[in-house]
DNA sequence: GAGTCGTGGCA
DNA sequence: TTGCCAAGACT
């Protein structure tokens, strides 16, 4: 992967990062941003990432956006069989614009919040007409494709085409929060203060800064956890102020935790799990079936038809879209 | 900025 | 069993 195209850096976010006490550790006097070498986590990655086909020589941008988009909020686990359907039956953006959005909606399947579906759909017909059938390299080109944001337009721009990128995911959080502030763990999101902290880490190199950037990520989600960090195993542990604070327990704010079971999204999900499963469109009752709360049920349905997740046809049934 | 949007595995 | 959590985006 990494083509290197030489671009003099993308000039992201210059100065305003510092935060020079950070009272919230007494026991550390590290100043904040300089105490991780670049070195110790590229060495780690390229002896122990993950060999996940995504990241194996010559996949596309298109490959990185699919996978990166699959990955938001669903385990690598999930996503792994599904990325190599995608890329076998879709190779490239233009592909995935020719079928359908109900084909795009089967072969999502459970991966969970399906309007992502749909998004890269959008995406790649943009791509497709509008980039000549490439995934845009430029993070601001990125940020305009529906589905993209802050955190994917870096991702892409880092590991399909080797920018210097600050990515900031949860992973990527908790391995600052940790390493640079002592934290027990990552606070709510402050995307202008963790695009900061993680753009002070990173060397002014393109290609390393790639490297580090997926180190990170990939530090947190397999030494760095939340529940049981693997310290012993840690390639920066030496230089982590969590670890020379004695690890202390997260003090911050409780972290938010989504309710689901009687939420709308699982009756959304439930409604549309019917749809995937059948051969074309379905009568009400069927869907009236699998949740008895009538006013839920309804007004499920018509957030599902204001997505454009499903549509009704002229008699009065029910289909994805694009298949009535 | 707080809420909303799926799904499944694991401690 | 149940709460927590997993490579976020959008309104």
């Amino acid at each position: 992967m990494t083509t290197d195209s030489s671009q003099p850096g993308d000039s992201s976010q210059p100065g305003d990062s510092s935060q020079p006490g950070d009272s919230s550790q007494p026991g550390t006097r590290s100043p904040a941003g300089s105490a991780l070498k670049p070195v110790e986590l590229t060495s780690w990655f390229d002896t122990h990432a993950r060999d996940l086909p995504w990241r194996a020589t010559g996949t596309t941008g298109w490959g990185v956006l699919v996978s990166e988009t699959m990955l938001q909020q669903t385990p690598v686990r999930r996503v792994q069989p599904i990325w190599e359907e995608w890329m076998a039956r879709w190779p490239r953006p233009s592909d995935l614009a020719a079928a359908s959005q109900a084909e795009v909606l089967r072969a999502w399947g459970k991966l969970g919040y399906p309007r992502r579906a749909l998004r890269l759909h959008e995406a790649a017909s943009a791509i497709a007409t509008e980039h000549g059938d490439v995934v845009p390299a430029d993070v601001d080109t990125l940020l305009g494709l529906p589905g993209i944001g802050t955190y994917t337009a870096r991702a892409v721009a880092a590991f399909a085409y080797g920018r210097r990128a600050p990515v900031v995911d949860t992973n990527v959080r908790r391995v600052v929060a940790r390493a640079v502030h002592g934290a027990g763990d990552a606070g709510n999101p402050s995307p202008k203060r963790d695009l900061a902290d993680v753009d002070a880490l990173l060397p002014a190199d393109d290609t390393t800064a790639a490297k580090m950037s997926a180190a990170l990520m990939e530090l947190g989600q397999t030494v760095c956890t939340v529940r049981s960090p693997a310290c012993e195993s840690c390639p920066i542990s030496h230089d982590c102020a969590w670890q020379h604070a004695g690890r202390p327990a997260y003090s911050g704010p409780p972290k938010k935790v989504q309710r689901f079971a009687g939420t709308d999204r699982q009756v959304r999900g439930l409604l549309l799990d019917v749809l995937r499963g059948a051969e074309g469109p379905v009568a009400r009752e069927r869907l009236d079936a699998v949740w008895s709360d009538a006013g839920q049920r309804d007004q499920c349905l018509d957030s599902l038809l204001t997505d454009g997740l499903m549509e009704q046809t002229q008699d009065g049934l029910f289909a994805l879209p694009g298949e009535s």
